[in-house]
Order: C-alpha cells, then sequence, then structure tokens
DNA sequence: CTTGGTTTTGACAATCATTCTCATTTAGAC
DNA sequence: GTCTAAATGAGAATGATTGTCAAAACCAAG
C-alpha cells in the first residue's frame, strides 16, 4: 500500500533531519522556520508536501489541533498511542490504550473496511489551568 | 461550565431547524447557503458563532474531516457516538464504544484533568472503494 | 410601554494554513 | 553525458474561519 517511491533529496533529508531533532508534535510552518533559522533552504511548499507524505506513508504521526491544524511528529518507531492535552495550556500527556486499538480495528473489520485507521485524542482542563 | 445563557433569537432558531432538517453532518458554510436558499436571512459570521457556541454547549455534535474542516449534525439526543469514515467515498457508519468512554474519562481522572471530552475517529476505505 | 445596558447580529475586511502553478532543478537509468 | 519523470520553490490563489464595530434585538426594571 504505501509505496516507498519517493526520491531521496537533500530537501527530504532535512525535512527528517529536523523532525529528529524534536520530541514533540509541531506544525509544518513551525518546522519550516526552524529549517530556515539552522541556514537549511527548504521551500514551505515541499515542506508540506513531504510531512503529507510522510504521514501518509506512516513514518510520521500526524494530529490535529482543536482549530484544524495538523500537527506532525517523528513516529516513535510504532508506539502507537493517544494523547491527553490541556485546552488551555496546551500540556500534552502520552497515553495508551491497548484495549481501544483492539476495539478500533474490529469495528473495522466488522464493517468490511480495510487500512483501517483511527485518531484519538482526550482534551480537558489541567490542574495547573484550573481556576 | 456550559452556560445555558444563550439568548433566543431568529436567526438561532433558524440555525437549529435548519440542523434538524438533516441527518447528515455538514459544514458552517453549507447550513449557511441552504438557509439562504431557503429565503432566510442569517449572516455566515453568526452560523458560525452559533454551531460553535450550540458545539461546546454539546448541543450538536462536531467532526472534522480530512484535511480539518469542521462539520456539524444534529445531536442524536445526546447518545454520544463516534465514526468509522471512508476516506474514499465518505461513507460514514456510526458506532458506539462504551468501554472506550470510560477509558478516556479515567485517563483523564488519572492525571487530573477536568472537564474532559474526546474525540474518536475512525478512518479505513469500506468495501465498496476497495480496488 | 419606555429606558438602559447587554448580547447578538451582519457586512466585510483580515488572517492564516494549505494548495496550486509552472518554470527550473534534480535523481536515476541508460 | 543525455533523457525523463519526479521534486522543488517562489509566489499567487484559495478558502475556511475569525475579527471589527456599528446597528439591531433582548430583557429587566421603572
Amino acid at each position: 500500500m504505501t509505496q516507498n517511491a519517493r526520491r531521496p533529496t537533500r530537501q527530504r533529508a532535512a525535512v527528517e533531519a529536523g523532525l529528529a531533532d524534536i520530541d514533540d508534535f509541531l506544525s509544518t510552518q513551525d518546522l519550516h522556520a526552524r529549517l530556515r533559522t539552522q541556514g537549511q533552504s527548504v521551500g514551505l511548499a515541499t515542506v508540506y508536501r513531504t510531512l503529507q507524505a510522510m504521514a501518509t506513508d506512516g513514518d510520521v504521526d500526524m494530529m490535529r489541533t482543536g482549530d484544524g491544524e495538523a500537527l506532525y511528529r517523528r513516529c516513535s518507531s510504532g508506539s502507537h498511542h493517544h494523547h491527553l492535552v490541556c485546552r488551555s495550556c496546551g500540556r500534552t500527556v502520552e497515553v495508551e490504550g491497548p484495549a481501544v486499538e483492539r476495539w478500533a480495528d474490529k469495528i473495522g473489520a466488522e464493517n468490511d473496511f480495510s487500512d483501517v485507521v483511527h485518531t484519538l485524542e482526550i482534551v480537558g482542563t489541567c490542574s495547573g489551568c484550573q481556576t
């Protein structure tokens, strides 16, 4: 399914390297800015294209902020997990739920869906942000 | 937390009525267009504000398309559920997972997060769209 | 029924992430 | 080197969403 027919280019390498530096989710714009700061010259459109391609190939994790912005993070080598995010300060806790994974896969199978993936996000107000 | 201090206005009623007509998810823009077609005069910004308010108050379901667009649908009388969406044709199946609800709440509580809500979406390719 | 204070609305400008365009530059194969 | 398809980049274009702010609607009190 995942066509690894992507060409290795300087820009792609830069994106991968930039992603490797960071442990958090960051937006395409952020990554682009970072690369620029580091003196790497990569076009914004290219960063968009590359991140999207990597997401489709499963090479990075992708999630969306509450207002629909796409965030990417280097794939923590297969360990699939989800996030508990504070709606106020953005603090993020990674959580795992094996049961959820199984449940999602089962639901997909029951309905004859293939290549099933799922996104799950828990949002709340963290203790530090409660008035 | 959810202030039901919203004022009943003609526009709010129109939005609610428009939503009641439809069984599917539709975008703010769509709803606005529909209302216009029906001769209802409601400003676009108002539809945005109203839908968002209703979503916060839990009066409508909200989900996001793959490209981040917000879709709303009249809340099927409080029954919280999730969606299995076909990445190709957009066909949507509603699914429920009580265990997931409990799990999400537990995770929130364990981390001292309050007002915990969660979003979960399962995406796959439905049987009709498999090459 | 007026008055006054507040909330809501609406038209339109402004934002801003993302996508598109298309000429130019590469990577890879021969 | 030569050729071709894929990749890039600069900037324009798109399009959903949000901001602005004066005018209109709501509600409670007089």
